[in-house]
DNA sequence: GTATTAGCGGAACGATGTTCCGCTTCTTCA
DNA sequence: TGAAGAAGCGGAACATCGTTCCGCTAATAC
């Protein structure tokens, strides 16, 4: 027990028990789907239900609502930085730029509802546009890296104008055709490969 | 009765109620004030309870929510503007011109709470940048013709410039010493002074 | 002065975020 | 393996909003 008491003191709070991480996964799965289709002001409850998990449990994972926003909006945010290194070994460097920046485009497309939530000030949000830099941007920089170094694109372009630019393409026409966003960013990249050589 | 039939065609539906009128001032007045203290988002009841009147008073003027921010933000667009005018009579052109961008800079601090409103993408709102240039502009404007035709002030300046410029320095310094726009607008206005004479 | 009705106040409704607590079930340890 | 012990669960209950509704009040017209 003294061990214990000294133990506490560095360790982690400890593991959570094998049914809850099952539940928190169901939770940022169902949130994802209903932030897409109903963007990021619909119903905790409707969350709760799709995941098929009470009002409490919920809470108990993710105290303030904006938590869960939060919580969504990062393990997003990874899903697509993981799939960078996935697509770049399964596929010729040009290839693989191209797959994740469609990748990318789907992103960005289930998140319309939140740039309202970014601007507005909330403190909760705070840390998201660094958070979405940090993991994106090495991200899509090992793929442009690889991609040049193939000669398949030209050298010199800076990632975050790339990204920001997709981000700005699929918010700017609204409620229009839901490819735009996609042959917009494909063009980017066409963009790319013109003296690729040089 | 005739008469009254085709007179309603093209009649205004009727003069309001002498008190009900008094009422939507009281209202406009309390909203001013709860939003300039509370943000866009206090509650309405908040607002009714100020003003001193019932919830279904506040429901019967303004419908909606949105409506009485809508109608309050252009009250108070309005109030701003035609103070333009009488600073003109009242003092020499370069002294109304310094004395209404104080005045602008005092109603820019009260909507703080309101671009999260305006950038929230809410249909209620679209109308209200439109507003608020075809009021403050011309306004503006005048106030800086006097100065330039008095050669107070150098001659070329976009008043939209300006007034962008203000509503900026009002918001990017969040929770700081309020004085600090007020110190930085009447900088612009010093720096208009340089080469008065060209 | 009386009739008409615009306008008033606030109770009530429905939706939503959040809290609470008794019950369930996982984990641990003998 | 089985029985504490506690982490975790579910959903009723609460508080707060926006909004609706309706019986009453009082301003207006004649």
């Amino acid at each position: 027990m003294k061990k214990q008491i000294i133990a506490a003191k560095d360790s982690q709070p400890r593991p959570k028990r094998a049914d809850a991480q099952r539940k928190v996964g169901s939770l940022l799965k169902a949130a994802t789907e209903v932030f897409a289709e109903s963007g990021v002001d619909a119903p905790v409850r409707e969350i709760a239900e799709r995941a098929g998990v009470g009002l409490g449990t919920v809470y108990r994972h993710f105290p303030q609502r904006s938590d869960l926003i939060v919580a969504v909006f990062q393990s997003n945010v990874d899903a697509c930085a993981d799939t960078a290194p996935v697509l770049a070994d399964k596929h010729p460097p040009l290839k693989a730029l191209s797959l994740w920046m469609e990748r990318y485009v789907d992103f960005i497309a289930t998140k319309r509802g939140l740039c309202k939530a970014l601007y507005s000030g909330d403190a909760a949000y705070k840390a998201l546009p660094e958070y979405f830099n940090s993991r994106l941007r090495p991200a899509l920089m090992s793929l442009l890296d690889g991609a040049v170094e193939a000669k398949a694109v030209r050298p010199g372009t800076d990632p975050n104008d790339l990204l920001v630019a997709v981000a700005n393409l699929c918010n700017a026409g609204y409620g229009r055709d839901p490819q735009h966003a996609r042959r917009m960013a494909k063009l980017l990249v066409d963009g790319l490969r013109y003296r690729a050589e040089d």
